[in-house]
DNA sequence: CCAATAGTTCGAAGATTTTGGAACTATTGA
DNA sequence: TCAATAGTTCCAAAATCTTCGAACTATTGG
């Protein structure tokens, strides 16, 4: 195992976080799913399929990068897998609140 | 002054606004900044130009209009003019603690 | 080693957004 | 009543996003 063989995808600094580029990540629906279903905990990138949806992966994919391009989920080798998870304390530290409003699902009722 | 005959758009009730719309409105720096705004009160149209920006009136009306269809702000007819105000109950009614977070500006530090 | 596995990246087509000029609409001050 | 004011709507061009097949890259089980 070559020192610095794996392939290391870039994350921006938690102080480099940009609110309009998290904003704009989550505010596509499967993108919101994903963050929601990592909320649980870390996951592959196949276990973070929106319910239902069979996307492609290349898809899919796409839909994680634009996801930690903005700060918002941490995508690291391990294996011949990768674990994806989300940044709270990141997010947290940086738009505090933030997330928790996001998460929670919205109050019932018409 | 006929009745009806003032130019009244269109608002979604409280109860329909959809968390990934208002994410998607408020994604955009212009847009957040009007937000940021009328967060101090409500504004006359031209009074929402972001900070130095000279926006022609048909983009800043484009960005008003995507606000106004996510439910973050209210447009209403004013005599010669409109007020914009933020519908802040309706969106801390159907998403606790979103607004606060959104607004709160980012903590300092590199 | 080799093949299979797990994903990323490339590229291109199609859809959506963004922008801004021009035309249009109400409303009011003079 | 008329012109000026304050905005919206229409339209089209440019930019950006989304999607997904195909090619490519590591990693590991056998």
């Amino acid at each position: 195992m070559r020192p610095g063989s794996t392939r290391e995808l870039a994350h921006p600094d938690a102080a480099d976080l940009v609110l309009t580029d998290v904003l704009f990540a989550l505010s596509d629906p499967a993108r919101l799913e994903i963050t929601r279903r990592l909320a649980e905990g870390p996951l592959e990138v196949a276990a973070c399929q929106p319910t239902g949806g069979d996307l492609p992966k290349s898809t899919l994919s796409h839909h994680l990068k634009t996801l930690r391009e903005a700060g918002v989920i941490r995508n690291v080798p391990h294996g011949r897998q990768r674990y994806v998870s989300l940044r709270r304390d990141d997010l947290e530290q940086r738009f505090p609140g933030l997330l928790a409003a996001v998460l929670r699902p919205a109050p019932a009722g018409e």
